[in-house]
DNA sequence: ATACGATTTTGACATATATCAAAGGAGAAT
DNA sequence: ATTCTCCTTTGATATATGTCAAAATCGTAT
């Protein structure tokens, strides 16, 4: 999904707008391994995703904790860093080779003072994130690991060819252990 | 915390919208055990909590899932159904007596329309609130229940003290016998 | 094709938390 | 005050999932 796709979703937006917006993104390229956001950095770019499959993780004393994946058609950054201009907590690393179209967050606030009905925009967006959450957490919290897997297959099942069976584990909260034992049982 | 309050803390805000805003709201007054929003009817009233405590849960096969808390400076509705218009899954239900601030979703939507600066407002909740569902969402699914119970007394030291602890326990996605057991180890 | 490192599977055992059951306590209504 | 109901505590046991370890498989580079 291109990011004018994305935004012509947007149906209140008017295309001159839309297409002031457009213009301030960049498309960039990053090879697979690369890391977009880095704990202790202040994120200051947000991402459009084009093309490729991304993985948002915290690393604690003994192990990463995958708590996010984006591929075609997300936004990618680390909010909580992005919005309060704070450093990140986590990482955010492709997993393949990715496009982006990227957008500077000066940019992006100029342009909101700009078109006021861009917050409109970033209000439902937002909000579209929020009910994701709020339904996975939910989920993550009173279903038992076999369930989550089943849900996780048919929300994002081109994820899971695509990420490694261990991301995916740390993702639903269990070990890869288990998670290969809930696979083997099937 | 007032209403009035509330919304001064959003400086952007010209005080003669701010004013409009607050002409649409209208205090409401609920004894403890009313329900606000019930499972298979639409949200069109979104409220700003006053006084009082309130709890959303999900009921399941045998038991209740309280997933969320609300206070004193919050604002309060079934969002997925607020915002999409189709019937809510949970239960929202006064802990204790309530005073709120009551808005018709017909109405915010018609100041969205008018001023859309209020657009801004929205989002920079909407974000408040992602962001605060994240830092639990993380907390609660990689800590183990004695860490998550002493965040919660942290973040929420009032709501310890006026909420049984059966649904403190359901927040915290244990049941009530583990909470009573990590109460008696400290 | 071969070899190396990384990922996944499988097994044995450990542990946090759930479940079931019963006994205490606290608050509300009579 | 007394009763009744609901909430909390405590105990015994069950279970899902974690941990540790080793074997099997896969992918990439040589």
């Amino acid at each position: 999904m291109t990011l004018h796709h994305y935004l012509t979703t947007f149906t209140f937006l008017p295309p001159d707008i839309t297409s002031v917006l457009k213009e301030a993104f960049v498309k960039k390229d990053f090879p697979k391994g690369s890391i977009l956001i880095q704990p202790g950095k202040t994120a200051k770019e947000l991402y459009f995703i084009e093309k490729g499959l991304l993985r948002g993780y915290y690393e604690t004393e003994n192990k990463e904790i995958t708590y996010w994946f984006g591929y075609e058609g997300h936004i990618s950054t680390s909010y909580y860093s992005f919005l309060s201009q704070t450093p990140a907590l986590e990482t955010i690393e492709c997993i393949e080779n990715l496009e982006v179209q990227a957008i500077q967050r000066v940019d992006l606030y100029r342009l909101y003072d700009q078109y006021p009905i861009l917050h409109r925009l970033g209000k439902e967006i937002t909000e579209h994130y929020y009910l994701q959450l709020e339904e996975r957490f939910i989920h993550q919290h009173f279903k038992e690991a076999a369930e989550r897997y089943a849900l996780f297959s048919k929300r994002h099942p081109k994820v899971m060819q695509r990420a490694p069976l261990g991301t995916i584990a740390s993702y639903l909260g269990i070990t890869a252990e288990t998670l290969s034992r809930i696979r083997a049982k099937k």
